[in-house]
DNA sequence: TTGACACATCGTACTAAGTACGGCTACTGT
DNA sequence: ACAGTAGCCGTACTTAGTACGATGTGTCAA
């Protein structure tokens, strides 16, 4: 039996992992610092988990477990679309997480029970395995490179984003590149442009398109 | 004048960093070894180039020098295609570049003359500032997320495909998994399964929504 | 009570990587 | 002939992950 009063645990160790990345970025996530962090020394972590490679496993299994899943309630389109706007959200809370999510070599539980929730949602639907792949590679992709390029771009309607942009487009001849400097000035730098706004745009493109394929074959 | 006889220059320095990366990946490239396989010590290559930061800017913009710019002689949803079409199969020449090509900060030449090329040919198409911003966002999102998958995903295909999907399957419960399980089995496994197939599919999607979302706003 | 053992923590040190600093050499132009 | 410089590199510092083994503290059987 373990001591009960024991402070660190697996748990502990990813807890302070993920916040640790969402403050300070995942380049920043090193074992000295999580151990400074967790009021430790270094090698104690070890203790609780075999490798690096170890903790970013199960920080991306967190993020997994807060993806809302495609409620059964709904029609397969509506269904989908609530999960992948929970999707984007949850990536949004954690920037760090885009391009992890998918490069694991085993998926975990939770990995497996969200992919399981999805197929099952779009066959549900019936959609033919053809289809249900076409939907499930393509709006993974899109999610993906979306939430990827959020993570990537200064928050749009920040002082960092006007500053960058603007930064960016001094930095260029607008004579060489005329529709760029045009874009930057009349709509990227206006008050109420956000980048994100464009999400749902291309998400309802995607799901109404997959629609419509979903009747012609039927 | 420099010596006519000087064996190394940024650019064959570039040459180095991208058949390397190509070769063993992102994370592998390193200064040490790229010295090597160029024939010099590690400090020489930093007579042209300040950082390692700056090789990875210089192949980035080589990345986007590859990329077709939208034919000029098309319809602008047609020439759109094309481009992606162009750099989806760059980005499968270069695994490692999918997650580094928007996250510079200071974009270089080529990426502008990218940029503006694409961002002409929609306002050539008649979109608004507003679709323009919508267009761009959603099909770059789209690619570069897809490109990633495919960089993560083994080969369809190939044999290390069917180990690793064989070897997914086999790790977790059908019972509990049932869909995943028939995924797999019914149509992952299949011998003319490719996840890359979804990617015209996608691509195909989106176009034709923006054409239909540029008729109505006009 | 007394060892003996196991759990949890950590000190030290090795390896790999980026790169600062300054030295060496050979060719240049005067 | 000689000074200057272009190109190359040896050495060493810093920051990372982590292997190995020591240390301390509590538990439990005899």
């Amino acid at each position: 039996m373990p001591a009960a009063h024991t402070s660190l645990s697996r748990d502990r160790v990813l807890d302070g992992a993920l916040a640790l990345a969402d403050r300070v970025g995942i380049e920043s996530l090193t074992i000295r610092r999580l151990a400074e962090q967790l009021g430790v020394k270094a090698m104690t972590i070890y203790y609780y988990v075999p490798s690096k490679e170890a903790i970013v496993d199960g920080m991306v299994e967190r993020v997994f477990a807060q993806i809302a899943l495609p409620p059964p309630e709904l029609s397969w389109d509506q269904a989908i679309r609530v999960r992948c706007v929970s999707a984007r959200r949850v990536l949004n809370q954690h920037p760090w997480a885009a391009p992890l999510l998918e490069s694991r070599s085993a998926p975990g539980p939770d990995n497996l029970r969200h992919h399981e929730a999805v197929l099952a949602c779009l066959r549900r639907g019936g959609l033919s395995w053809q289809l249900t792949a076409h939907a499930y590679a393509v709006l993974d992709s899109y999610i993906y490179g979306f939430a990827f390029e959020e993570a990537t771009l200064p928050e749009s309607g920040s002082d960092s984003f006007t500053e960058s942009t603007t930064e960016i487009a001094a930095a260029f001849d607008p004579q060489k590149f005329p529709t760029l400097a045009a874009f930057a000035a009349e709509h990227v730098l206006s008050p109420d442009y956000s980048f994100g706004h464009s999400f749902e745009f291309g998400l309802d493109l995607l799901i109404s398109g997959l629609v419509s394929a979903a009747h012609d074959a039927s």
